[in-house]
DNA sequence: CGCGGCTTTGATGTTCATCAAGTAAAGTGG
DNA sequence: CCACTTTACTTGATGAACATCAAAGCCGCG
């Protein structure tokens, strides 16, 4: 991790207009003036499950996985995140110390306002909580729909599933570089690291993907959304 | 449901402390006059999944099962809740619909405000919108955390788990009547009626539990937490 | 260039879902 | 309130889905 020396003007950010745009500009003076920025390289992580909870931080740039370590040193991924969900928003207002530890997948820009200035705001400026709720809601209500759509799925559906969130919701392409490795999606889904890579194999075999080290190519989207739909 | 006419004064609440406590006369007036109050039996649907979302509810008293119903007409429960658990708090802040249904497993008496409501107290006073955050935050953290522990297990350990999450958290005895079905408890851990029973029936003759119909009796209460923290 | 982590495939066994079939309990309508 | 119908509960047999173990090639990085 870096600090960044090279802070961008909030007024062109995306999160001005998301979360900031009713604060007058002595509120945002306050996010200002407690705000770092920071800048995360691949495997590098942001936050450890337990750590305590000083800082509300969100993502400008990237994508991060938020997961929990269980007892035997296995990991399970929860989420995908990209720039707009709040990564440790869930937590902040119940609990003292972090829930979800976050690392990086793709060069992350994130942004870390004290916790404090965020109570202030709260306390200043009622749009700015309902937005915060709005968002706080948004992202439980995500990573539990997600959750039950992965759940209710066996091994094929799940990877299907996967693909297509790739595909449709992080990269807006049907041909991507895959952003995590087999066993994280593994991790993702609930399976093992040779079964995840069985399945794209026979994806491969059926035609419905093209593959190449993490490089993916859906080729025959129909089929893969069929699988998704089927199980 | 039958709309209570013996209303309840809301100064004995629980909620009184647990919610709005912080609240002026005024302004619980307001809670107040837009407040109604249900009585639902067994079995009824308190909120179906897609309705408009209209009332803030939760309970004074009772027990409820939130879920969802997949494609092929399957529930999944996601979380058993207790009065204090907002019961559509979650997607009260992102949505227009109701993410999930609930209904009711033992006589519930619930509270229904109007969502307006709610709104004008979080512009009102920012106490209450950091108790109201604080809800949020701490039922989606439960709910995640406890699917990421049934998901790690398998069967004996999921079933095991829910056994103590009844005794410990909901009835605070070892000896209870389960109040939800067999298949209920399968559709909470992720698996089939038939092993949710099979694995019953292996607890009970292995000494670990008696059992005589809903009524289960928890008799070996450390076998049953190793059996919870190996698998 | 060598080490560790990632990827891949095959063989094997375990876990679990499904099907079937019967008993018990609970709800429903006359 | 009893006959009837439906839903819940239970056990066994079977096979499918999946985890585990093993082995080997690959890739990236210090």
């Amino acid at each position: 991790m870096k600090i960044s020396n090279n802070i961008i003007n909030c007024k062109s950010c995306v999160y001005r207009n998301l979360l900031y745009e009713m604060l007058s500009d002595e509120e945002y003076g306050l996010v200002n003036s407690s705000r770092r920025e920071m800048i995360f390289k691949r495997n590098e992580l942001i936050i450890q499950e337990g750590d305590e909870i000083s800082e509300f931080m969100y993502l400008r740039k990237g994508l991060v996985k938020l997961y929990k370590t269980n007892s035997k040193g296995k990991d399970q991924i929860l989420s995908i995140n990209r720039p707009g969900d709040f990564i440790n928003l869930l937590s902040i207002f119940s609990n003292k110390t972090q829930q979800y530890s976050v690392s990086v997948l793709e060069e992350t820009h994130v942004c870390a306002v004290k916790i404090d200035t965020i109570f202030d705001l709260v306390k200043l400026n009622s749009e700015f909580s309902i937005r915060v709720m709005n968002r706080m809601s948004y992202i439980a209500d995500e990573i539990i729909h997600k959750r039950f759509e992965i759940n209710q799925r066996q091994v094929k559906g799940r990877v299907a599933y996967m693909l297509r969130f790739l595909a449709e919701q992080i990269y807006n392409k049907n041909e991507f570089r895959m952003p995590i490795t087999r066993r994280e999606l593994g991790e993702l889904i609930s399976m093992t690291t040779e079964n995840t890579i069985r399945t794209m194999s026979e994806f491969r075999k059926d035609g419905i993907i093209e593959m190449e080290g993490k490089n993916v190519n859906i080729v025959d989207f129909d089929r893969l959304k069929k699988v998704c739909e089927m199980g």
